[in-house]
DNA sequence: ATGCATTCAATGCACAAGCATTTAATGCGT
DNA sequence: ACGCATTAAATGCTTGTGCATTGAATGCAT
């Protein structure tokens, strides 16, 4: 693969995520108030992955499922927190971590927002 | 394409982009002390791409290029120009628009950072 | 047991991005 | 010529992000 190629391929793929990235934000955010982000978030969770080997999510691991940093995460949690689609809990085996769990509501808006979700991609690729 | 193909393919967007973009970020910051839409946008005006039938550079039609907003690259290109990367001049055809032109500086930055640039997608495409 | 390095999450801070608005210039219709 | 809608770019404002730091808890070595 040589340089005009690679360079193709990438502004490919920009391209794609920016146009995706995009029209996923404004259905998300217009019809069921999530972030593209949030509802990433909510969408792993749901889905029982990137879970602790005790059946629990950390912010670390959830961080690195969504490609964002742990701060960034952090402050997600929180909003999804005040939303009351998750709750945090202390973690009494380590007590530096805590638990995030998807709440019944939280539960709710994302298996209404997935057909939203599902359907811009869809349209996409 | 079922649904899980297309969260699946989409999930590895997301991840080579994050990949990349986070790659290029270190490199291109470190090296050249440049960001990554800073150094596409050079890339594209080094290229002749995005160009006016005229022959210069409009900020509107650089955004779409680099999928970005107008207001991100207006301030985009006044952080180039405070770094004497590139030049804004009055159009006189229509002076509501500005021509952006690369200085010998932004070129010469622009060469430098190429094959760090090519280096990076290489390795990760 | 005590000290020290390590780890997890939260927070202060700086910055880039988007939206909405503003300012200026243009073109069009009457 | 005048007003009015339109367009280009800049700017105010808010928000999300990352980096670096902090605070708390842990584990390990002595």
């Amino acid at each position: 693969m040589n340089d005009t190629d690679v360079v193709t391929a990438w502004r490919h793929l920009l391209a794609q995520h920016a146009t995706i990235v995009c029209a996923l934000e404004r259905e998300l955010h217009d019809k069921h108030d999530l972030g593209v982000s949030e509802f990433e978030v909510l969408d792993r969770m749901s889905e029982g992955d990137c879970k602790s080997p005790d059946g629990k999510f950390r912010v670390q691991e959830l961080a690195e499922c969504v490609h964002l940093s742990q701060s960034a995460l952090s402050r997600l949690i929180a909003r999804l927190e005040r939303d009351g689609l998750v709750t945090r809990a202390l973690c009494q085996a380590d007590r530096r971590g805590i638990f995030v769990t998807l709440t019944e509501k939280g539960r709710l808006a994302c298996d209404e927002a997935r057909p939203t979700h599902r359907a811009v991609l869809g349209e996409h690729l």
